[in-house]
RNA sequence: GGCAGCUUAGCUCAGUCGGUUAGAGCGAAGGUCUCAUAAUCCUUAGGUCCCGAGUUCGAAUCUCGGAGCUGCCA
């Protein structure tokens, strides 16, 4: 079977994480889950990109040697996905001596292929971004119009430059030929209209830098970051002790099938990083999705803002489930969104505790009242007229959700699943079984039960990977033990065996209090 | 400044080739039920479809102009 190999990027470890790195890393993480579901062999990658001067002072400032400071600030990240329940696979480090050796020995490619020569530059440099700017974008004081408070720094230094103007025409066609190659389709729109520009070549090194890897043909240079930062994907791809070779490293789970990266750097994943593949005679991922930001009650996060949103403070009051939910459940994740702590109450209760988590006590509970604590046997088929309907929708689910993980579409998924939730509880209500128990009339109880308790297995089967703990508890209360790897039958009608003790059911999502 | 996109209910968003009374979810109000987490289920309210002009028998949808917002432009 096709390897699936995907990544987050690589977060800069300049500051701790924010939820703008939680962000894709949940979404990386649900597609995983699915790809393992599915019996994909799944690889998910995530790390830190952890070179360049920006590191190198913050360091500084905090008093730390790089190395110290980078260690630090990985030891929370790896900590914020542990709360979150990220799954990684790889966890790649740009200041690794595998990756070290594998930049080495992809820098030598390129060299070989002659796409790499000397050349001075000088300008307006932007320590922040890592960028030479253009005099003309400049603000006042010659500050990065990005970083509005930083004035930039003048350089004259020899560089070295990529040759990617010799790839526009390859480029150019690869966009043609493949048109999913970057999605969401906006963010292609743009990267068409950049190339369309016509490429320069980009410099890959930096004089005056000692953070960094020192360019193999010339130690006094030190790689570019972004030249550093994107090879790290495929050292992520070495199996721990494995020899650091780059035919090792890409033998196995190359090429990736999946980038997914924030917009803001998507020409370096989109344009750089395939021409940097093609020198080195390599295959190119399959896709890359640039996802939207994120703004909190409308405005742009940011310190200086004074509105972060702190992913550590929202796991610990709410859960990893519920943060999980929001974000992929109520943001299209190509699309910039919105976070708001009422809308996100709002929603979470709404969907995980009134909709799904009270489907499946109601159900449990009538099924200890009125069947003995069992999964009980249908023996008639006297209230087919109004399950049908709904078996019809839990049978077809599991060949809905498949696009949509595939495609990214977290929220058609959730939409998915919550129009089956909403069916049975429609359902339960139309034949009313707690009428039918006071009147003896058991047989369409059984059915309705089966019905409601199997297709509800299937709700929290298929939102897994969103919401693995709450699945994992469900699968408990329904007497079975959650299958994470290989199991994609489980959306088939009738996993649920009948017969089968169920234990004291409790609530499966507790309420949260809403904010004022 | 150039190019692209967006603006529809309190909120988040659908709206196909132009075609009856413009939809969904959430939120709000009222009701219902009692299996359940004051949950469920039903009903209702709420819209100058950003503004203006035009094309058309008919425009949220097409054209032009304007306003506001967003993205990309090393």
């Amino acid at each position: 079977m096709t390897p699936f190999a995907l990544t987050t990027p690589l977060f800069y470890v300049n500051d701790a994480p924010h939820m703008g790195s939680a962000y894709p890393t949940m979404a990386a993480d649900a597609l995983s889950r699915y790809g393992r579901l599915r019996g994909y062999p799944t690889l998910f990658v995530t790390g830190t990109d952890e070179h360049g001067q920006k590191i190198q002072r913050s360091a500084e400032k905090s008093g730390l040697p790089p190395q110290a400071h980078c260690d630090r600030l990985v030891a929370q990240f790896q900590d914020l996905w542990q709360k979150l329940h990220i799954e990684y696979d790889r966890f790649s480090r740009t200041t690794s001596p595998q990756h070290r050796a594998i930049v080495t020995e992809f820098y030598g490619r390129v060299w070989a292929q002659g796409d790499i020569y000397l050349e001075r530059q000088q300008g307006w440099y932007c320590v922040a971004c890592e960028e030479f700017k253009d005099e003309k974008e400049l603000l006042a004081e010659r500050k990065c119009p990005i970083h509005v408070t930083i004035p930039c720094e003048w350089r004259d230094e020899p560089n070295y430059f990529f040759r990617l103007a010799k790839y526009q025409a390859r480029l150019e066609a690869l966009y043609q030929e493949r048109p999913d190659f970057i999605q969401p389709l906006s963010r292609r729109n743009e990267v068409l209209g950049f190339v369309s520009q016509g490429l320069r070549d980009f410099s890959i090194s930096r004089v005056n830098l000692s953070w960094g890897i020192p360019v193999p043909t010339d130690p006094s240079h030190t790689l570019y970051v972004w030249f550093d930062a994107l090879l790290g994907y495929i050292s992520a791809l070495l199996a721990p002790g494995e020899e650091p070779t780059l035919e090792n490293a890409v033998k196995h789970w190359f090429p990736f099938r999946l980038h997914l990266i924030g917009k803001d750097i998507l020409r370096f994943h989109a344009i750089y990083w395939p021409a940097m593949l093609m020198s080195a005679a390599l295959p190119l991922p399959e896709r890359v999705f640039g996802h939207g930001f994120l703004t909190k009650d409308g405005l742009k996060m940011g310190k200086s803002l004074g509105n972060t949103l702190d992913p550590f403070a929202l796991v610990d009051t709410y859960g990893a489930d519920a943060v999980r939910y929001f974000f992929l459940r109520e943001i299209v994740l190509g699309k910039d969104g919105d976070f708001s702590e009422k809308r996100f109450v709002e929603t979470v209760n709404a969907d995980l505790a009134n909709s799904l988590g009270n489907l499946l006590n109601r159900s449990l509970n009538m099924t200890h009242k009125y069947c003995g604590g069992q999964v009980p046997i249908p023996q008639t088929q006297e209230i087919q007229a109004l399950t049908a309907p709904v078996v019809d929708l839990a049978q077809t689910l599991g060949d809905r959700l498949a696009p949509g993980y595939e495609s990214l579409d977290f929220v058609g998924v959730c939409e998915g699943i919550l129009a089956l939730v909403t069916a049975c509880n429609k359902l339960i209500d139309e034949v009313a079984p707690w009428k039918r128990f006071k009147e003896g009339d058991l047989a369409p109880i059984v059915e309705l039960l089966y019905t409601v308790l199997e297709a509800s297995r299937l709700s929290v089967y298929g939102l897994s990977p969103i919401t693995p703990t709450l699945s994992r508890e469900a699968y408990r209360q329904l007497g079975l033990a959650f299958p994470a790897v290989n199991s994609w039958e489980h959306t088939q009608w009738g996993v649920l065996p009948t017969g089968t003790p169920l234990p004291q059911p409790s609530p499966l999502f507790q309420r949260l209090p809403v904010p004022a």
